[in-house]
DNA sequence: CACGAGACCTGTTCGC
DNA sequence: TGCGAACAGGTCTCGT
């Protein structure tokens, strides 16, 4: 579920309250349950049992697509990965089956980390650098420019899906925001990042900026069964769209599978790299 | 350095 | 209806 968008979206939610839930903020963790001990890389269950009881919650953020809860001292890093989601629901609700996370509030509500498929990951540490410094920088901050893009488009020699989907080399985008954004900037998949003209480069860095806040605006995408209360799968041009009209062109969308991704593309819009 | 395969997991959907 | 294959908003590690 969760690129940029999705984690903003909960993040905001999170830090603000929304439906009957309250603001986490300034509430303090009374207890701990650790439902599936893999989901913690550090410390060990035992010492982080111990460590976030009694710990406030001061802030809520983001950096790429991981969560950071600020508390005191520490902080707790979340990465949601495919199938993870967290909400704050009353301590009186029954444990649901997919629960790998409880942390108990002194207000009767507990936040809940639940994960399907575990592959979703937490950290609780001093520094939060420690865990996020190696990501690339966030697309929509005021110091990522287009021609720093256009520099590291080429200083590899990579394809532009794959790149655009290492977190080292832009933290946030997915395989949802990456097909958009081609398909918007008019470029194939395939293409090597160091073949893009100037011109190119400047389209795509424009078409991350207002596919990621468009997913934003709309409250991120809700696919499937995992995500709930984003609006943004209504308005995909070409993700999960496979023989769908291109809305530009009105070409069928073609599925082809790059860098052992589903890939969603329009023939016309997105010509083939090379022949041109 | 760049790429592909396999691993980690569970659930849903699709084809026969 | 049943059953296996394919597929899913991600990332890591290993081999070439």
């Amino acid at each position: 579920m969760p690129e940029l968008p999705e984690v903003e979206t909960i993040a905001a939610r999170l830090r603000l309250g929304s439906g009957d839930a309250p603001p986490l903020l300034g509430k303090t963790i009374t207890r701990a349950r650790l439902l599936w001990e893999r989901t913690l890389v550090t410390p060990g269950a035992e010492e982080f049992l111990a460590r976030i009881t009694n710990q406030r919650f001061r802030e809520v953020g983001r950096r790429g697509k991981f969560l950071i809860f600020t508390l005191s001292p520490d902080s707790l890093l979340l990465h949601l990965r495919m199938s993870g989601d967290i909400w704050l629901e009353p301590q009186t609700t029954e444990v649901a089956k997919h629960h790998r996370l409880l942390l108990e509030l002194d207000d009767g509500w507990r936040l809940a980390f639940n994960d399907a498929r575990k592959f979703g990951r937490l950290w609780l540490v001093a520094d939060p650098a420690t865990v996020l410094k190696d990501l690339g920088p966030e697309p929509l901050d005021a110091g990522f420019r287009p021609n720093e893009f256009y520099r590291r488009l080429h200083a590899s020699r990579r394809q532009l899906k794959p790149l655009l989907l290492d977190q080292s080399f832009l933290a946030g985008l997915g395989n949802i925001y990456t097909d958009e954004a081609l398909h918007m900037a008019g470029l194939h998949p395939c293409t090597l990042s160091d073949a893009t003209s100037l011109a190119q480069a400047q389209k795509l860095w424009h078409s991350i900026q207002e596919v990621v806040r468009e997913g934003i605006r709309r409250n991120g995408a809700s696919i499937d069964w995992v995500y709930r209360g984003g609006d943004f799968q209504n308005h995909f041009r070409v993700y999960q769209r496979t023989g769908q009209p291109c809305p530009v062109c009105g070409t069928p969308i073609q599925r082809k599978v790059v860098g052992q991704r589903g890939t969603h593309i329009c023939p016309l819009c997105q010509p083939e790299p090379g022949e041109g």
